[in-house]
DNA sequence: AAAAGATAGTTGACGAGGAAACTATATTAC
DNA sequence: GTAATATAGTTTCCTCGTCAACTATCTTTT
């Protein structure tokens, strides 16, 4: 037990290196679909989490999304910049902003939505509805134990 | 029909939203405790790669990494400049090069193995053997049936 | 109420990786 | 055998995100 060099897990074994590997390509082949369309992934997180909220602070988005408020705050700004999303100051702590989607961006939306289930099908389409459902459950569950804070309010 | 606002799948139908946050927070953790010894992630796991192979291409290497060759040639340039990996040209043809891990790659990568097994257990070590080999499968088949070249070839 | 501290957002320097142009070598066509 | 093409690796430029310092605003202390 000494003498044996150490035994050393293949890369394989670690379900981290599947989930970056397949996590990765999925990415990617969203990022060229959104390409179409002139939107990046993370925007297209930034527009869908703003299609349902009235407003939403910098701050919340930048947890919600697991992203620091610096890149958040570059990531409004070419939003912002074409018109997708809208900063206003909230009227009663002047720090804080109230990001909304535009009537622009609320139009685009449903076109992203639909390139979006596209590429999961793609991607999981053969999985039934269980196995779905049951690996959404999983990934929950290690966001609910890790206390990362993304998790919707649902 | 007509009349009604698109249906939006909400982000978290996506198995892929799930996949990227999860992935992001593993690799995020992982990336800390490499630091320590100051690697990254993508240097640990070209360094893996080379651990049980005698010699490797780039290119190679890029198609497992499923990275591109520009972004293993700086990959390789750190890590030759640690004397953690060494070039070699193949003699017959010029054009290609013969990746190697050092000694020193060889001596250090167990203990980068504790780091990735710790990593992987803090995730997913709760959940037990079966449901952990029913995901990898489900990843592999991914990988398998979008034809992505990294399957080690077992 | 003035000073100290906390909090929201921004900015600038940096690093990692992709895309595509580039260099060097090898192969194929004629 | 030489021109055209293919292939391996490198380099340049670009984008995106982090980190840490910074500004502005609000809160707490005293």
């Amino acid at each position: 037990m000494r003498n044996r060099p150490a035994a050393v897990s293949p890369l394989e074994a670690h379900l981290g290196y599947w989930l970056r590997f397949v996590s990765n390509q999925v990415s990617h082949a969203f990022s060229v679909k959104l390409a179409e369309r002139g939107v990046s992934v993370a925007e297209w997180v930034v527009l869908r989490h703003l299609y349902e909220c009235e407003a939403m602070a910098p701050s919340a988005l930048a947890e919600r999304m697991g992203m620091t408020r610096g890149a958040i705050s570059k990531l409004v700004d070419r939003l912002a910049g074409r018109a997708l999303v809208r900063r206003a100051i909230s009227g009663d702590d002047r720090r804080y902003q109230a990001l909304a989607i535009t009537a622009k961006g609320r139009a685009l939306l449903p076109k992203l939505a639909a390139l979006a289930d596209e590429n999961d099908a793609a991607f999981f389409g053969h999985l039934d509805a269980a196995e779905q459902e049951r690996i959404r459950s999983v990934m929950r569950e290690i966001v609910r134990r890790q206390g990362l804070k993304s998790v919707p309010v649902d």
